[in-house]
Order: structure tokens, then sequence, then C-alpha cells
DNA sequence: CTGTCATTAGTCAGACAG
DNA sequence: ATTACTGTCTGACTAATG
């Protein structure tokens, strides 16, 4: 008999900002707030002294990536514009994102967690699920041993969640926030989980949490008492019978130690509003940078794309795609440049635009790609 | 021959998450 | 008023195929 399912969630607390702890250790216990557009560095002054940018300096857009806990207790949390954080905290320190740190310390956090317990799916850069089934202790030692090789290898800490699945681990390692764990079982589930709200549920978002609430469907113990038909009708098949199984605290997805990737994107938000009469030059140059990314990026993955498309963002957040679909996959930044540009071509021009983005979906693994070169749809049969 | 149904691929929008 | 970037998935719709 196979041993019951045991899965926990892993989550670096306030991952970003205290990876910028690390580096500037007088801002401990200050609001920080990271993210910006990179020109905010902390300069040194005469007296040796590092002096940071406040957010009340900062002009132009952007959003806030994380903010330390002092910064969240004054309002200013990550998506937030960095306008609106300024007027909640003017004195916040502001730090440019530092992504090249932050994958370092995701690999460092990733290898200690693996020394403990090698069954890792990764979900992004400051979290993982660990399937700890095969594991001897209990979930209390386990949980504490992860978070130790973490804080060992890293300066970090984290939380962790430990329940029979994906869905109750991810709740769970976010109720004792930060440097926590909780452990959940099945039992748990009417007295610790139906009492949380919809949206505590990883795939419940704002739009679906509103609509739930137009039902007066507000926690996951209303869901759980709604009939999945009602939920299907609300919702679609799939995703109605997902969301009432959720509210039961049932998930039977497994932990998927490597996938590949379905897609590989560029995108950029201009400074300012840019419009293809007047600014034809800009445009062109920053799509050719952009398709020139994507092909580089594809090249040293080593895939190859059979579907190319665009994004565009107008001045009034319209966002709009086109792609297209080929008879085989390609690689290479002209031939990239050139399916975007015939999307491109199938979009209005006539209003301003705010961001231009190239997609390359479709992928298929360069050594077995057919390199198409424009011959390889197979010649015809007269 | 025409209509219907099932299935698949392609396209696009939108929700969601980290 | 403000709202990054990268990536995944689903639903709605159309077209093609059988």
């Amino acid at each position: 008999m196979p041993a019951a399912r045991r899965i926990a969630h892993l989550d670096m607390d306030a991952f970003f900002a205290s990876v910028e702890l690390l580096a500037y250790p007088e801002l401990r216990g200050e609001a920080v707030v990271v993210g910006g557009r990179s020109i905010h560095q902390p300069r040194i002054s005469p007296d040796g002294t590092r002096v940071f940018a406040r957010l009340r300096d900062y002009g132009g857009r952007g959003v806030a990536t994380t903010s330390t806990y002092p910064a969240r207790a004054l309002g200013v949390f990550s998506g937030m514009g960095l306008m609106k954080s300024a007027q909640l905290a003017p004195d916040a320190i502001l730090l440019p994102a530092n992504f090249d740190a932050y994958r370092h310390y995701s690999s460092r956090f990733k290898a200690a967690v693996a020394a403990v317990a090698p069954c890792i799916e990764d979900r992004g850069i400051d979290e993982i699920y660990i399937d700890l089934s095969d594991h001897q202790e209990d979930s209390e030692t386990l949980a504490r041993k992860l978070q130790q090789a973490v804080f060992d290898a890293t300066g970090l800490t984290c939380s962790v969640g430990i329940s029979p699945n994906k869905l109750l681990s991810k709740i769970a390692s976010d109720l004792n926030k930060p440097n926590g764990c909780t452990i959940l079982h099945s039992e748990d589930v009417p007295t610790r989980i139906w009492p949380l709200p919809v949206g505590k549920i990883n795939g419940i978002g704002p739009k679906a949490q509103e609509r739930l609430h137009r039902h007066d469907i507000r926690t996951i113990g209303e869901l759980a008492a709604t009939p999945a038909e009602q939920l299907v009708s609300l919702f679609g098949q799939t995703t109605g019978r997902w969301m009432h199984r959720a509210a039961q605290g049932i998930d039977d997805r497994p932990v998927v130690v490597e996938s590949e990737p379905r897609s590989i994107s560029r995108e950029t938000t201009f400074e300012r509003d840019l419009h293809a009469r007047d600014d034809r030059g800009e445009l062109s140059t920053v799509f050719t940078a952009l398709c020139l990314r994507v092909a580089d990026d594809l090249q040293r993955k080593g895939y190859a794309s059979r579907t190319v498309g665009i994004k565009l963002r107008y001045a009034d957040f319209q966002v709009v795609t086109r792609d297209i679909t080929l008879p085989g996959g390609i690689a290479d930044g002209a031939r990239i440049r050139q399916a975007a540009g015939l999307c491109l071509k199938r979009v209005p021009l006539t209003r301003k635009i705010r961001l231009l983005g190239v997609r390359a979906g479709g992928l298929v693994r360069l050594s077995e790609a057919a390199q198409d070169s424009g011959e390889a749809q197979g010649h015809l049969p007269f």
C-alpha cells in the first residue's frame, strides 16, 4: 500500500524585499518598497553612509513589486502603482528590483530544500511544492528541517504548509506568516478552511470573487455548500466542478517535478504613449528589439516556435493580441520579426500605444524541429 | 445531396499568479 | 488618478474535417 499523500508548500517571506535587506541591513524594520524602473540606486554620501531614494521622489510609471511588512502596514502591497503608494507612504524607501540577486537566492534556497527532500515542483522564483509522501519523520519535524536548511543557506525565512494536497498546503503556508508552519489534515477543513474567504483558494481571483459575492457566497464553507450545478452554470463545466471540489479541500494534482515551457515572451511599457503615425521609428526599433530578445531566449533554451504573436496595450489599457501559426518552427530573429510584422498589420494602429509585446508559442525542441526553411511543407505530388 | 453532429486546430480575450 | 513583466490556462468562437 502506498503511503498517504503528504505535500508541503514552502513560500519565502517577502522574498525580494528580504533579499534587499541582506544587502542593506540598516533598513531592517523600515518601510521599504521594491519596484520602479531602476533609476534609483542607493548613493554613497560623503560620510560613507548610504542614501536611499524615497517613494515621494519617484516620478514615472511603475508598480510596487514587493514591500516589507512595515510598508504593508502602511497599505503598500505588491502590484500597487508607485504614485498611489507614494501618497500612502511618502517616506518609504524605494529600491530598484535586482532580479539577478533574486534568482541567485532562489537557486540557493531550492538547492537547500533539495538536500532535505528531492521531489520538488518549481512554482516560480519564491515558492515550491515538495512531495513528502515517502518520508518517515512527522510533519512538524520536516517543516522545521526545511526552514532551518533554507535559513542556513540564505539567511532568509520562509513559511511552510503541510497537508494531504497542494491546494490545502498553499492555503496553510499563508496562515502563519512570516517564518510560520501550519499542518492541516482533512478533518481540519470544516474548522480551518471553511471560515476563510473564497479568495484564499489559489485560482479564485478578484473577478470570480466578485461573481461569487453577487450570489452571497463569501466563505469557502458557503462555496462548499453551493450545488455543483450552480457553479457550473456560473463558471462553465471545468471551472465550476473544480471550484466545488476545491471548496471541499479535494485536490489530486500531483507534484510535477519537471515540465516543458509553453511560451516565451517579452514585452515593454513605454516611458510615454506612442502613436504609429508620429513615432514610427521608435516603435519599429522597440519592436525589432523585442523580436530579437525572444529569438535569443528561444535559442538559448533550445526551442523553435510555430506560433508567433504580438500584444498591444493602448493608452486606455485595452489589450489586443494577434498571432499566426506557421508550417514549421522558427527561432531566428529575422523570421520572428517577419511573422510578428504580419500580426502587427492586422491590428488597428489609430490609437496611442502604451505597451508592445512579442510572444513565441507552440514550442518545439530545436533538436527535433523540422528546421523549416520554407520548403519543409513538402513537395506537391505533381 | 444536404444537414447535423463530433472533433480538432486556430485565434483571441480575459483571468490568474508569482 | 494610478496600474510591470512573464507565463499558464480556460472559454468562446470560427473553420475545417469526417
